[in-house]
RNA sequence: GCCCGCUUGGCGGAACAGGUAGACGCAACGGACUUAAAAUCCGUUGACCGAAAGGUCGUCCCGGUUCGAGUCCGGGAGCGGGCACCA
């Protein structure tokens, strides 16, 4: 049986493309526009499947949009700055830059073999001074227009390594390479104002109406809008006083302690002559700045000696404590503890022992409500509260918020989670932030003419602390201003900086300006984006804020970069270890002749576990470019759009990759050697054609449609399942059909164009096999005749209470009384009800029909 | 800890707006072809009862709404993504 010879017809096409510069884009004001984005990859050295399903993915919507009439633009580029790159440099002596060059020309070899309607020409590096240049310049614009500015924040140091660390660095606390315990630091650092736009990003999402609604609702979430209120303490035998920011001031009456951050000033001036608040900052240091590791530890706090008095009951001092759950960065950085309905609250109260009041009960149960050990936190009337007794907790709100403000104590106010961006990084590997710090103009911003400020390649990776910084002469500068010595900025930009507005660069791609105005005018925004659920939040909403920043700062005048929004699954693989519970490559894996899966090359027992998200630590890795050398890049595709849909996790099998390369193989045979001789293209229809023939003809634009349906909806496991159907019954028309022929060529024509957008070699080898002197990828999209698309007669389940009883075949819309009749006489309708009466007959025209007894 | 998801046969999944659960495929089993194997082709395949006709059960668990629930509502379990310096 000959097989299909995928590697010579594979690069055929490929070259084919190439030559007729087939996905070359231009502004076309003739056609509707359509860009096609897949989130650009980090050039880690070789593509893993994440990659491949992920370019799949936008590689098909791309085909099948430019067959529909689209004028497509689909670019690929590279987010080449980043922290692998100083880690290989550490590890290996091989400079960030070359290694990462190297990388990129690796990666997009590995592309090119999958076939991917990119317009190469367009191909980008943001860590090329030819990208970075221009997001330096846009920095200028944002300081000049107020959106950046400096202050001091938290990182994580490491004190042997006199470094600065990634949250992913620090384990159990401890620097992931020296084992120090990391200790939180303060560190003047550049930020965007994000959150002057907090409002618009929030309100916006309503508009993304392709967006999933789960993206949407994390940052919604992220935002965290909430409106509450300051409410001023005044503090025992002092003259300031504590701002507490609360969406509870309802339950005012219920508080029996406050609690401030670590870092907040008030617990930094106790801690001076208190060595145990120094020690519990200190402990709270050590946690590190991430979140998950905040929130998860134990709460524990000290009593700072300072009593906070309550704005409503005279005499009534609050314990003020320090403590490791309330964070700096939230509202005022302290809080009134209601232990009642706040459940950190309780837990803090149970522990030190402070008293609980109730302040809200449930309606039902007002009299003796009292707390166990859980708060109550749902609706309720006020108890316990003096002029709020009785009221629901909006009215109490408003009666609280009204006194506070009338008292001078207090005011509603509307807070949000959203902290403004952080992009100082102490790294090598990054765009140069370009500011000249002067001793005596301060902060001076790099002329336009200065630009760009260049990474030096001259820099030792090896030495402790930030290698700008230790280099010997690069940040020695004159300032720009006074012209006196002066130090440059050696932070550089954290790597989100690059990825959130690279979409607007490969409008444009020109050494003169970040991108042309009128080619984002015309381009933006993306029509389809394509990526991981991974960054739902901070990718996604730090690229809205930038595109915002960039139209106030008069670089294009889009609302919005991303109008559609697809997030795909992982790939997930089977994971193996041995005896001694070391992870194995599937590789390294085989099968005994008992059924059992030993090591390959000593044929010991290995254990099967569960399928996980493939990575290189659990070893549970399938390398692309083996699949695509043993199979072809089309089985590769065809096996990443068929069974799971692209928002789940896909299972990578060996038994599926086969399966794929199987149907290859079929749809090969069906177009060289089809049990019927196709008619060529545009014979005319005969006069009869016999039932099963008619059949297929109509298959084929049900098809049509559905697959059209599919792919708009990107249902695309479907579509694939859709296209094996209609080969089957292409596989089924016999010589000496009426009309076999003549159907068999309109099916193959349109099984051709159906596949082409998912495995575009085969799909333009086959096509040139029906005689096509055209290229497919030029071909339009089949349409479907609406005419065959409906049925005359229809299949109606009829159920009794709600049970299947059987089936009737009815004409379209059938009437009422006709369809009653027809199920009322079903054998196994009359069986069930038997003596029964009918109660009521429920027909839903065209659907069911529920007999109720 | 907080936010967001997911859960359907042995397996991946399908079921559009609450209306025949299991499309399509994988695996398994039986058969054809073959000296044999591979490849290919045909058939069976949710579980249980039954010789069959047919029946009962069944979409993570518990409860609810409905003539009717995989789908809607309430509660719970398990698994996964994110938590601001991984990208």
């Amino acid at each position: 049986m000959p097989r299909y010879n995928f590697k010579e017809t594979e690069a055929r096409w490929r070259a084919v493309w190439d030559r007729q510069a087939s996905f070359a884009a231009s502004e076309d004001s003739s056609r509707p526009k359509y860009y096609v984005l897949e989130m650009f990859p980090y050039p880690s050295g070789r593509i893993h499947m994440g990659h491949v399903r992920n370019y799949t993915l936008g590689d098909l919507v791309a085909r099948y949009k430019r067959a529909r009439g689209f004028n497509v633009l689909h670019p690929m580029g590279w987010d080449a700055f980043g922290l692998p790159a100083e880690n290989a440099a550490k590890e290996r002596g091989v400079h960030p830059a070359e290694w990462t060059r190297e990388n990129i020309s690796a990666m997009r070899g590995q592309l090119k073999s999958m076939g991917l309607s990119y317009d190469w020409s367009r191909e980008i590096a943001t860590c090329e001074p030819q990208y970075y240049r221009f997001e330096q310049k846009m920095f200028l614009d944002f300081l000049e227009a107020g959106l950046a500015y400096r202050k001091e924040s938290w990182v994580n140091w490491d004190p042997v390594e006199n470094t600065v660390l990634a949250n992913e660095q620090v384990i159990d606390g401890r620097g992931w390479r020296s084992g120090a315990e990391v200790e939180k630091r303060q560190l003047s650092q550049w930020f965007l104002k994000i959150t002057a736009y907090a409002e618009d990003l929030l309100k916006s999402l309503e508009g993304l109406e392709r967006w999933p609604s789960r993206v949407r609702l994390m940052q919604e979430n992220w935002i965290g809008r909430s409106t509450g209120a300051q409410i001023f303490f005044n503090l025992e035998g002092r003259d300031d006083r504590l701002e507490v920011y609360t969406t509870r001031h309802d339950t005012i009456f219920g508080a029996t302690f406050c609690a401030i951050a670590a870092n907040h000033p008030l617990a930094q001036e106790v801690a001076k002559n208190n060595p145990e608040i120094t020690e519990f900052i200190a402990s709270c240091n050590r946690l590190g700045t991430s979140e998950a590791a905040i929130e998860t530890a134990e709460k524990k706090g000290v009593d700072t000696g300072l009593r906070a008095m309550h704005p409503f009951i005279a005499d009534c001092p609050l314990p003020v404590y320090v403590t490791n759950f309330v964070l700096m960065e939230y509202g005022t950085g302290a809080i009134f503890g209601c232990p009642g309905h706040d459940q950190r609250d309780l837990d803090f109260s149970l522990k030190y022992g402070l008293p609980v009041i109730p302040v809200v009960a449930p309606a039902d149960a007002a009299e003796g409500f009292t707390i166990g050990e859980e708060a109550y936190l749902g609706d309720g009337v006020m108890i316990n509260s003096r002029f709020l007794d009785g009221m629901t907790i909006a009215q109490a709100k408003e009666d609280i918020a009204g006194r506070l403000e009338k008292m001078g104590a207090g005011k509603k106010t509307v807070n949000y989670r959203l902290r403004d961006w952080g992009v100082s990084r102490q790294r090598y590997w990054g765009c140069p932030i370009p500011v000249v710090h002067c001793q005596d103009c301060g902060l001076v911003p790099v002329p336009e003419k200065d630009l760009p400020v260049v990474l030096p390649e001259d820099v030792d990776l090896d030495l402790p602390g930030n290698p700008l910084d230790n280099h010997p002469t690069w940040k020695d500068v004159d300032c720009p201003a006074c012209g006196k010595p002066a130090r440059r900025e050696t932070d550089t930009f954290d790597t989100f900086f690059e990825s959130s507005w690279y979409f607007a660069r490969f409008a444009s791609v020109s050494d003169s300006q970040a991108f042309g105005r009128e080619a984002v005018d015309y381009w933006l925004p993306v029509d389809q984006y394509i990526g991981g659920i991974e960054h739902a939040v901070l990718h996604l909403l730090y690229s809205r804020f930038f595109t915002r920043a960039l139209k106030q700062c008069g670089y294009l005048g889009i609302g919005e970069p991303f109008d559609g929004l697809m997030t795909q699954g992982m790939v997930c693989h089977q994971t193996y270890s041995d005896e001694d519970g070391n992870w194995l490559y599937p590789s390294e894996i085989t099968h005994d002749g008992k059924g059992d899966l030993v090591t390959a090359s000593g044929g010991k027992p290995v254990t099967a576990g569960r399928s996980e998200k493939m990575s290189k630590s659990k070893k549970n890795v399938v390398d692309p470019e083996a699949i695509i050398d043993a199979y072809g890049a089309d089985t590769a595709r065809l096996f990443m759009l068929s069974d799971s849909p692209p928002d789940r996790d896909l299972d990578w099998t060996d038994a599926g990759i086969d399966g794929a390369w199987r149907y290859i193989n079929r749809l090969w045979r069906l177009f060289t050697e089809p049990a019927v001789n196709p008619a060529p293209g545009g014979a005319p229809r005969p006069d009869v054609l016999s039932p099963q023939v008619e059949k297929t003809h109509r298959a084929i634009h049900k098809t049509i449609a559905a697959v059209g349906n599919d792919l708009d909806r990107f249902h695309f496991n479907k579509a694939v399942a859709r296209i094996r159907e209609l080969t089957n019954l292409l596989e089924d028309l016999k010589e000496g059909m009426d009309g076999a022929a003549w159907v068999m060529g309109e099916g193959l024509d349109t099984v051709a164009r159906l596949i082409g957008p998912m495995m575009p070699h085969l799909a333009e080898e086959v096509w040139r096999h029906l005689g096509r002197d055209t290229l497919l990828v030029d071909a339009a999209w089949p349409q479907a005749d609406a005419a065959l698309l409906v049925e005359d007669r229809i299949t109606v389940a009829v159920q009794v209470n709600g049970k299947l009883r059987g089936t009737v075949e009815l004409p379209k819309s059938a009437d009422k009384e006709t369809a009653e009749t027809a199920a009322l006489a079903l054998p196994g309708v009359v069986k069930v009800i038997g003596e029964s009466t009918i109660r009521k007959v429920i027909v839903v025209p065209d659907r069911i029909i529920n007999v109720v007894i």
